[in-house]
DNA sequence: AATGAATGAGGGTTCATTCAT
DNA sequence: CATGAATGAACCCTCATTCAT
């Protein structure tokens, strides 16, 4: 064979074209019929590939969910080479980045928490549960160290967490001007700001 | 008539299990057989009071945004009978209360950006458009006045309402611990050190 | 009572707006609710008055057909008074200038053998027969008498009905210059030559 | 595949079975419940064939009337190999034998002017305006080259109209005994001499 | 491996009819 | 007598899924 792995293209093929649709018309206006149409593919061989329109929609999430988590690990305080700011800085450039390369991903991402499929739901939410323990973890890591003031870690944890979905939205929804550098930049303007002593 | 309005009155009880069911279930998946089953009418009452599915969503969602556009105004920055700061922390206030204590609306709101009804889609849009205007315009201003830092007024109009979005979430979602006041008072906090010079 | 009979009246009303709509929409396409908004009164007063839908049906389809009924009858050949083809001209005006004179129960007549309901379909089905039959014995008996050609009494009874039918057709779709005098004159010169000897 | 073309097969089926149903119960009354279950198929199948109810009857309604078109014509008076007489009596009698051939087909043809389907009836309407048209140039043709009396001709063309839809439904309604032969005799007797000088 | 015809449960909506007031 | 809110069976249509080829 020419192709080394025939069978993992195909899969792709069809996981972009329904990524596509999935962002186009939400999880229960994609129909089966979209996706075949724009992955050129017959109806069958879809259910060759995947076992059922909500399996393609968690493989779609999976694989981006995973992506997101190997850019987003707990920051090394302590770590001469890298200081932490500099480090924050290259995960949330980093995460942007890699969201608002990929508009259809970003648009299913942020409304992917509003599908009747349970497991996907599930799945987005514990993703985000996960970032926000983080942030949390390292609230109260520099409450301790007295890099941060006496604020609410949990809180404080949803509102960034917040601000950044909110960005991403502004980023992706329209053809806004302001490209992921700036918005980095202002966003932790805001909020280094908003929770340093 | 024994109650005074009684075609209001279920209005009124369709209306609430409407919003139940689609804050269950998102737009789509929210049938009118559920709506129903949770009105206890039959399936041709509900067609007495509203003309289709997406006429109850649009009326719920109009009914929310009208209230909410009720405690949103612009800030006066020279009544010194009330401080831009209190007036600012009364609006958030008011907000937040009206929608966290009303759990299914606050779930409605948040998912409605992404249900295939283009006209309620669309009532949401320009409701958020609104809100963040309203904050560019006093970033703005404030930037002006020498208040607050130079920061990008659009931007950050963006990221304060997902932070505010952030925080409703998480009031909503779990059972969490805090309340509204504790929330208003720490968001605050971050917003405005985050932009305050 | 100032009038003397309400009930007859309200019947009246109600009989009068329902072949306006049945003329409009067709048995299937005409529903109650446009029937009793035509006659300005209330859902449940429709069904003091007529059992079903297709009871006022029905109803107008009777009162039509006696009408009809009472406007032909057998030609008398030995009246010296009336010769026949003036009997024949009369009836035929009759007819022709009751039905044309009311647009709405024309068309209700000219489509009434298409509706669903059996009973109505029935009942037009036997008025036209009862015509056809006329028709038939009163070509058998101008054969006898040697007056008439040796025409196929049942096929030219079906002709002459169909004819009546496709002319009142012409007068009343469409506002044909044709008067009724015209078309009973043409319609009988056709007919009698077709037939005579 | 067995077959040379299944799926033409198929929707003939299905063409079959609707138009049994539709001259059963008219437009309104015949619901795709009762046509899937005389073609012996599931109801999404229906609608892998056609769009729409409407549909069928339309392609029902065009087959038939591409038919007829194709078996009628103008008359040509000057050929010298086939008489008009000829020719009129060949046209009349392949339109009424392809029409008496399909009972089902017949009953359609004669009730579909009544169907709530816009286009349809349109379509019906206008290929009965083109015979009547024809009709008339024909008579108008008669007039002046001496052949026909003065008469009427946009009337004479309903008359005739009227008489053919007249014996069509003698033939088919009843089990009448009369044969398609005998009856297109005696229509152009009674025709021509109705209108020959 | 790939196809696409076939399926049928379930969707939103309409409307003739009933009945408590 | 009159009302109109309530009913629910039946309507047309969609679409995720299956399976013979």
């Amino acid at each position: 064979m020419v192709t080394p792995e025939p069978k993992a293209e195909r899969r792709k093929q069809i996981l972009e074209a329904a990524k596509l649709v999935f962002a186009d018309a939400g999880y229960h206006g994609a129909s089966i019929n979209a996706i075949i149409e724009r992955a050129q593919i017959a109806r069958g061989t879809f259910y060759l590939y995947f076992e059922s329109k909500s399996a393609v929609f968690e493989s779609i999430l999976d694989q981006a969910l995973a992506d997101l988590r190997s850019r987003i690990r707990r920051i090394a305080v302590d770590d001469a080479s890298a200081p932490p700011q500099l480090q924050l800085r290259e995960q949330v450039y980093a995460t942007l980045d890699y969201i608002v390369r990929d508009r259809p991903l970003a648009i299913l991402l942020l409304s992917a928490g509003h599908t009747p499929d349970a497991e996907a739901a599930e799945r987005l939410d514990q993703f985000y549960a996960e970032v926000r323990d983080l942030l949390r973890r390292a609230f109260e890591t520099g409450i301790e160290i007295g890099l941060l003031r006496q604020c609410h870690p949990e809180l404080c944890a949803a509102a960034m967490l917040g601000m950044i979905r909110g960005v991403i939205e502004l980023l992706v929804r329209q053809g806004s001007a302001a490209n992921v550098d700036e918005v980095v930049s202002e966003v932790l303007m805001v909020a280094l700001r908003g929770v340093l002593k």
